[in-house]
DNA sequence: ATCCCATATCCAACTACTTCGATATATAAA
DNA sequence: TTTATATATCGAAGTAGTTGGATATGGGAT
């Protein structure tokens, strides 16, 4: 069950000592809590859950090199048609791809955003992880 | 099945319209995709699959504050201690956050790295994406 | 030594994701 | 209009992740 506040004020007092100043933080602790709820992290979540698989990594560093359609992809991929499909409407559910109609073929990019330094990141911190 | 090089050079010289720099096409995508695949993407999976759940954005979150205890992250979390407790250890293996012990307590801290600018780019993202 | 407390780990139920063949849809060529 | 091709969607099987109660571990206090 969740933490009751009764319950967290007593364990804040046996960590800091004293009863007053656990208080304060529990509730300090509560409006920061409230103020991260607001935020509503879900989409935050979908992006990385989007980028949170080898496949769909490798589709992004594909991208990279420019537009390219399903079929590029796939031999990129060396993945079924029907999944890199299905890969590719999740990064583009995500915001992380757009995708332009062209006859029979669908053509997609990166999307202008943050997607190309997202990938700088990571590759830091996965250095820094030793 | 996996697209055979024949059947991907087919599609290629359909898609282009000729022959020969459709094979060209090919074999440079290839040669982009084993580079790709020399990168092994696993850790980078790793680190934003930790990322990709509200719960542990919210611990990232509330670890911008500074050091806190695993009964400080529960106070914020909202959750029973076993999964806090697991979510904690998630973070820990992608090597997002550090963990001290002191005495009966075990403190979490961000980690050096680049999980606050993470944060921040994926912000702008959530913006961009309207 | 005994007890209490903070945290980690285990386990089982539940839920979500991935995969890929089969099928549907849509565009264009014949 | 018939046929072929590119892509999307469906469906079912397998896999992986989440959740939370129960239990284990280990440090401190009594």
């Amino acid at each position: 069950m969740a933490c009751v506040p009764k319950e967290a004020v007593n364990r804040m007092t046996r960590l800091i000592g004293d009863a007053d100043k656990a208080e304060c933080k529990v509730s300090k602790l509560r409006s920061i809590t409230e103020k991260i709820d607001e935020l509503a992290l879900d989409v935050e979540a979908e992006i990385f859950k989007a980028m949170a698989d080898p496949c769909r990594l490798k589709i992004l560093m594909l991208l990279r090199e420019g537009e390219l359609c399903v079929c590029e992809i796939m031999i990129g991929l060396d993945r079924p048609q029907s999944s890199t499909s299905h890969h590719l409407s999740i990064l583009k559910d995500a915001g992380l791809i757009r995708e332009r109609k062209d006859g029979r073929w669908s053509r997609y990019r990166l999307s202008e955003g943050a997607v190309i330094d997202m990938l700088n990141l990571v590759k830091l911190m996965k250095d820094a992880k030793n």
